[in-house]
DNA sequence: CTATTGATTGAT
DNA sequence: TCAATCAATAGG
């Protein structure tokens, strides 16, 4: 078993722990069973950032990227999809990293059931896919990672190699390079 | 109150 | 390449 993070390592701010995060593990311990899987890819959003929802200010969908760090920032989308995101930097500044893909850890049987997908490599490679893997719901807004039974523990190998570019499905500061994955990991998005 | 848009996905 | 599908947000 890994150590959960403290909420300090989530004070950083946005670009910085979107790289942090990368190769830590996000974990789910519901009724059905623990699901987890290890962050691979990730994205930075912050308040002087045409793409972020916090750049013109606080409103109720994202009040909770303007509180303290380390907790969930889940909002829906598209008419039909929830998106995770962990608050960042410190309060009144409005910042997050959004999780775009994981590799299943545990409990990949419940998340084939959740998916009614089979293939490993698409259960968890999407910003989407993950929160419908993972069994996150929009209860899950506001809740501490840094403690309960959704939360995300440490690097299991130090140092991995990480790749940067531009973000994916955005109109605003397209070319702004705040995306971040493991280089060469298969189960990254696109 | 009305109109537009979207940090996506899965099918064609 | 495109439809699905609707809450949040911006504008009147």
């Amino acid at each position: 078993m890994s150590e959960v993070l403290s909420q300090e390592f989530f004070t950083k701010p946005a670009p910085e722990l979107a790289r942090d995060l990368l190769g830590c593990v996000l974990v789910h311990k519901t009724s059905e069973g623990t699901v987890s899987g290890i962050i691979v890819e990730t994205e930075a959003y912050s308040q002087e950032d045409a793409a972020s929802h916090s750049y013109r200010g606080e409103t109720p969908r994202n009040s909770v990227m303007f509180g303290p760090a380390g907790h969930a920032y889940v909002y829906f989308t598209y008419g039909m999809h929830y998106c995770f995101n962990v608050v960042s930097g410190q309060p009144d500044h409005g910042q997050a990293v959004l999780l775009r893909a994981l590799q299943p850890l545990d409990g990949i049987e419940l998340m084939r059931q959740s998916r009614k997908q089979n293939q490993d490599k698409q259960l968890c490679n999407g910003p989407a896919k993950l929160v419908q893997a993972m069994g996150i719901s929009k209860q899950d807004y506001g809740k501490p990672l840094f403690e309960g039974v959704l939360h995300i523990s440490k690097r299991l190998k130090e140092d991995p190699q990480i790749s940067e570019g531009p973000r994916i499905g955005i109109s605003k500061a397209v070319d702004v390079p705040w995306r971040f994955w493991l280089t060469d990991n298969p189960f990254i998005s696109r």
